[in-house]
DNA sequence: ATCCCTATTTAGACTGGCTAAATATGAAGT
DNA sequence: ACTTCATATTTAGCCAGTCTAAATAGGGAT
């Protein structure tokens, strides 16, 4: 089976992202680690594509960021952590309501195998 | 709950077009009345992305197509006749599959609402 | 010194669904 | 006749969002 990414990713990307905050907040290279995790290698996710959906995500209130205290002990540059906010996690909710929605209606055209 | 159209239909659009057509040729209008009613009115589908994408399908191989003969009693335009090509009754079948693996890749990551 | 792994940024390309309008035609109503 | 309506197709240009690709950054390992 091929990979999932590109345009089967559209819309549903951000559902995603907020869902893998709600496990507790992380930064964007740990979202993508949890998100590549929790695909089972079935998700092909780029950077080009998380980073500008976590900025759209905090445009629309749905998350918030901070830049992680530096503590020197840690390899690499300084990491944005970001968090669900109420908003976001009331999202994510609909998403999940709107994603059964889309399943069903789409399943149901697209009908059985056999 | 909101119509489906735009970035969900991205990348499902051709498997919906093959799997209306599987139930016998039919012009462009025919298919996207198929659509509209086996979406229950969920499914918000324009001309603007129909008909392009069957000329991709036909492009591709995965359809055929062939005016109609020009009956004299019905109004309206002449219409174009799509039909399945064995090439695109496979591709649909690999669709029908994809579907699956993108559902349970997807709703896996998305999980349970509660 | 160099390489590697982590981590972020971003300009530009590309895909494919949408907007919107044009074009075509016969039936039905006035 | 004329208008209106439903059917049916075409297509130029728009646009959102994912991808490509490269740059930037920094500490640890060899």
């Amino acid at each position: 089976m091929g990979p999932i990414g590109g345009n089967a990713l559209r819309g549903h990307l951000e559902s995603l992202i907020l869902s893998s905050l709600e496990r507790g907040a992380a930064h964007g290279f740990e979202v993508w680690r949890r998100l590549e995790a929790a695909g089972s290698g079935a998700l092909r996710l780029k950077e080009g594509s998380l980073y500008p959906a976590l900025y759209r995500l905090e445009a629309a209130g749905l998350v918030r960021a901070a830049w992680e205290d530096g503590a020197t002990d840690r390899r690499g540059p300084r990491r944005r952590i970001y968090h669900l906010t109420p908003k976001g996690t009331r999202r994510l909710a609909a998403a999940r309501a709107e994603w059964q929605h889309f399943v069903t209606t789409i399943g149901g055209i697209l009908g059985a195998p056999a």
